[in-house]
RNA sequence: GGCCCUAUCGUCUAGGGGUUAGGACACCAGGUUUUCAUCCUGGCAGCCGGGGUUCGAAUCCCCGUAGGGCUACCA
């Protein structure tokens, strides 16, 4: 079992067809396949090295590991389309079709077109190409050619003719033949179009499963039909269905972010994201939601793929985000959150015991659902004096209020508290020698602490700052 | 316009002739917690419409309607 993803580099991986890669990487990982990756970059103008680059990136931050590609090779190389035009594995099979009859040269300018179109939609009957020139006589083909007249080569259509498949996850689906044109086979340029390139390559890399989006469904007339033509034995194919934005169209740049680099930029883990767009479109058996990649894996299956469109919700991949990121260890949480605080603040807070920092990333796990998140909730850890100053400068304290704080500090001095335990018994002890409740006793206490309403844990705080911190910022409050 | 695909809570979905139509996100309410959160409990909310078929349709069929896709010498 042979699958592909074969994206081409005129833009950034997104979403859609990263989910396209994702479920032909699980179809094939599921059945002991092969994952190949083809760069389709046949339309010269617009592909980039820059996005095979960044294709290659946003696949192996998710770890969809390829089998066969551009960087590790393969049985089946050239796996970029520009180099297999080079090596003229087009241009055979175009030769081929013009010699058995299914193909023809077209001399016909876009303009001529232009005008054929423009003339079937004033008379409203629907367009189909006239296929004038497959009429000339060879004589004259040869002279044009000779003259060096632009050309294309096309698909002679057979015309009457139903085309019909059996889709992997919608069942049967036919075309009348008659309403389709002769289509373009080989380009004036000389490269091959879109249609033409996939069978070709399709067909000599021995793909036996084709998994793409739903937009390619009216492309299957035409492949089918050069895959009879030219007596190959077609691959399957199942069509998966569109991702939406939230105005239900095919999402696209305008609905914001959709390069995944950027995903990964803002603090989303892998394993969330492929969890998370692999239930857009598909569903496990049980009820289970979160699935590590190999559980995916081992659910997978076509007959499960749902046939409409999906919505692409951030809310529950941020949501699906957050479940990934409380089930982190310390440590691993840690030196994530150090790859997302800016250079200045991870500085500030390398001048702290690594104790210390641990104790802070811990304090704030729960409250994280994406890891770029994380600085603005450790600020209260780490930022300077004046910072602090500013925050708690407005905070006026009442009577009752600086009670607990000259109360706390006189069972500070007393105790020698260092673990977050011993500051939470602090507390209490607090709570139970002025008789009041936990609410009135910590609220002044972070107040004067941070400077804030609400934050972290307050025993974690407390744990973290220093006795002599501590006493300096409640004290200063009492004054 | 033509062709193709699709239609269950706002969103992702289960369910494919007999179900109190199930779960998840979001939302709301309660609980835990010192707070924002997390966590727990509960709630709100759905079978696009009309015709068939059937003892019985969310489920099968047809027709509408709506949405999406394609209609390139883009992929």
């Amino acid at each position: 079992m042979r699958l592909r993803f074969a994206p081409s580099p005129t833009g950034n991986l997104h979403i859609g067809t990263l989910r396209a890669a994702l479920f032909n990487w699980l179809y094939a990982k599921a059945n002991g396949g092969t994952f190949v990756l083809r760069i389709e970059d046949t339309d010269l103008e617009r592909s980039d090295a820059q996005y095979e680059t960044n294709i290659v990136d946003g696949l192996d931050w998710l770890g969809l590991t390829i089998d066969e590609g551009p960087t590790q090779g393969g049985d089946y190389g050239s796996y970029r389309q520009s180099e297999r035009i080079k090596a003229g594995v087009y241009d055979e099979k175009a030769k081929k079709l013009l010699a058995s009859g299914h193909a023809y040269y077209c001399f016909l300018t876009p303009e001529d077109i232009e005008k054929e179109k423009a003339s079937a939609i004033k008379k409203g009957i629907p367009y189909v190409h006239s296929r004038r020139s497959s009429d000339m006589s060879e004589e004259d083909v040869n002279d044009a050619l000779a003259s060096g007249k632009p050309y294309a080569i096309r698909f002679k259509m057979m015309s009457d003719r139903e085309i019909t498949f059996k889709d992997l996850v919608r069942g049967d689906i036919s075309f009348d033949c008659s309403l389709l044109s002769d289509f373009v086979l080989v380009k004036s340029d000389g490269t091959p179009s879109y249609n033409f390139a996939v069978v070709v390559d399709d067909a000599a890399m021995a793909i036996t499963h084709v998994i793409r989006g739903e937009d390619h469904i009216s492309n299957m007339p035409r492949q089918l039909a050069i895959y009879e033509a030219l007596s190959l034995q077609a691959p399957q194919f199942g069509h998966l269905p569109m991702i939406l934005g939230p105005d239900k169209s095919k999402l696209s740049k305008r609905h914001g972010a959709t390069a995944i680099t950027e995903y990964r930029d803002r603090g989303f883990l892998s394993e969330a994201f492929l969890n998370y767009l692999a239930l857009l479109g598909w569903s496990p058996t049980g009820e289970q939601e979160i699935l590590s990649p190999d559980e995916l894996i081992k659910q997978f299956s076509l007959d499960r793929v749902h046939k409409s469109g999906a919505v692409f919700d951030v809310q529950k991949l941020t949501w699906m985000n957050g479940q990934y990121l409380r089930k982190l260890s310390v440590d691993v949480l840690y030196s994530l959150v150090m790859r997302y605080v800016s250079a200045d603040f991870s500085q500030i807070m390398q001048g702290y015991d690594l104790k210390k920092q641990h104790l802070a990333v811990a304090a704030i796990q729960d409250n994280l659902d994406v890891l770029s998140d994380a600085m603005s909730y450790l600020e209260v850890f780490f930022e300077r004096d004046s910072a602090y100053l500013d925050l708690v400068k407005d905070q006026a304290f009442t009577a009752d209020q600086c009670l607990v704080l000259k109360t706390f500090l006189e069972l500070l001095e007393q105790s020698d508290a260092d673990s977050m335990d011993d500051y939470n018994a602090l507390l209490d002890a607090v709570c139970k020698k002025l008789d009041l409740g936990k609410g009135k006793v910590f609220k002044p206490i972070r107040l004067a602490l941070t400077g804030r309403g609400s934050g972290p844990n307050i025993g974690a705080l407390l744990a973290f700052f220093e006795d002599d911190v501590i006493s300096k910022r409640l004290g200063d409050c009492l004054d």
